[in-house]
DNA sequence: CGCTCGATGAAATTACTTTTCAAGAGTGAG
DNA sequence: CTCACTCTTGAAAAGTAATTTCATCGAGCG
């Protein structure tokens, strides 16, 4: 809250009206009020939400006064006239929403309303970002870029959720000129690794770090001599034997509805976004042309409605 | 808060009113609107104190236009008229000051250092969460809710980027018991679409709101008489003629670096898990089991958990 | 009992908002 | 290049809400 002082030259005028110190001013006042003018002020402060949505009249009405008594109230209650009351209670209302429901840590329950399953679900993602973002060694991130960004052909291995992760790196190191496939299928992903090479680079994905599937084809890849990475929430899980760099994601509690597979996945996807704007920053002068060139391909694949300009 | 109208039928009004979706809002909309529209949209969104305090024709003269633009925008924006535009001014600026910490967006560079990456990219994708649960319509998610937990089959359609989205949900609708598929090959999907009948549910994924890729077979889905879902950035865009309801994603400015296609996704992936998760709360007896079924079920794909170092 | 004075709301006035409409700007076809 | 068309835009009319005015009412007091 910042106090304007009143030393302050901008307002010559009495008072500037009170933002969320209605309630006080109120209680203040009250006993200087006549009748009516108590009944407004105190349906004003007990309903600041309500009573915003009224006009002069609508409140008038809902007070059993006229509209007279209610612009006199809020001249006051300190305010030029009803509107600007009536703009300081909208005000109030949303303050008081906003403190009001800060805490939406609690776990999402089978009988959460949906608008809170939304907020709960907004919030814990958040907050998933923040520990990722927070978590994510720099210097690991450095060396897995520049792995990448050099690599002669990256091979991608996720599975379930993991591979959409996978597939979602794929597409875009594709889209700025490299050679990336993300695999799915176990078998023909050992087959893949077997054929990398010093300069290529293999990326493993996994939450557990205890993948089998995964694991198999990174530490294929790694015999052979390619730069390997792995991104998981396990960074002492077995995979970290074979991994040349090791991306952190943070493994947020899970939930019997909120499986962790979930929570994962946003980490997951903000290291991928990082590597990828990583990789895109280092190879600018084709990545950028690159960008473009995949935009404008895919133009035609959208109905006209050619509408602004 | 405690207001919603749970017995009310579910769709009674088109939408109501944005409370701190209003910054997203803009954003989502502002490249449907004219140029005047976009100057008052923009003023408004980025200081909201200031406007709050403004009459139309104070607005109009700031922004160069007239009040004839303001009250259009107004309306553009949701709100019946600038008067109850001004009361949500109000509210947001209650809010942002209440909530203290500005957001701080600044785009990503070329020449960002690793660690500013990591830091702006999480930034940014945490606002992008925040707009989108704000900015999310709970009658039109509930009514989405209900069609898919009642569907009979569900038809995801997506491309690109939007299609590992889809993915993604239909790999955990499965896991719940319920028959999803998500398509990518849009003949194939368009091929399956004109096989659904009432009590199926056909879901469309796409950002722009224009892939015809993904109209298609939403259209035909819709033809058939399928209950359709769309999720997209542009609520006004083409795919919303043959969508049922529609969730609203929202969409963050693209930079050079950052496509629309990144924020598009973390938007997207939020309104998908609130889908999961709503799902799942309604079907409570039969998603626990199979949740903890499907998990053990891969239990032996992890290597033992006895490796720790 | 009646006079005075503050409280109050109906109605008039004013301020603000919304709607209408015609002119201007941009676009595409011929 | 021009014409016809549509979309955009602001000036002004029309309408609505807020404010002021003013007459009435009623309580307190001499």
């Amino acid at each position: 809250m910042k106090e304007t002082f009143k030393g302050a030259p901008a307002e010559s005028r009495p008072a500037p009206p009170a933002p969320a110190a209605l309630a006080a001013k109120v209680r203040t006042l009250a006993p200087t009020m006549t009748r009516s003018m108590q009944r407004v002020a105190e349906t004003v402060a007990s309903d600041p939400a309500g009573c915003a949505a009224l006009t002069v009249t609508g409140l008038a009405e809902r007070t059993g006064t006229s509209e007279a008594t209610v612009v006199r109230t809020s001249r006051m209650l300190g305010y030029p006239g009803y509107r600007d009351l009536r703009l300081a209670l909208a005000a109030l209302a949303a303050q008081q929403a906003a403190g009001g429901a800060p805490a939406v840590t609690a776990d999402i329950a089978v009988d959460d309303s949906l608008a809170d399953v939304v907020a709960k679900l907004a919030q814990e993602e958040q907050q998933c970002l923040a520990d990722t973002a927070a978590g994510l060694d720099v210097t690991q991130l450095e060396a897995a870029v520049s792995a990448l960004a050099g690599a002669r052909r990256i091979d991608v291995y996720g599975i379930g959720a993991s591979h959409l992760v996978g597939q979602d790196l794929a597409q875009k190191l594709l889209r700025i000129g490299l050679i990336a496939h993300a695999h799915a299928d176990p078998h023909l992903a050992v087959t893949n690794a077997v054929q990398l090479r010093t300069g290529d680079v293999a990326l493993a994905i996994t939450h557990s770090g205890r993948t089998t599937d995964v694991i198999e084809p990174l530490r294929a890849a790694f015999d052979h001599g390619a730069t390997t990475i792995a991104i998981t929430g396990r960074p002492d899980g077995e995979i970290a034997s074979y991994a040349d760099h090791i991306l952190t994601t943070s493994s947020a509690r899970e939930s019997e509805l909120r499986p962790a597979a979930m929570s994962s996945r946003t980490s997951q996807l903000l290291v991928v976004d990082c590597l990828f704007i990583g990789v895109a920053q280092r190879t600018y002068e084709t990545a950028a042309p690159a960008l473009s060139a995949s935009y404008e391909a895919l133009a035609h694949r959208h109905s006209p409605r050619t509408h602004q300009r």
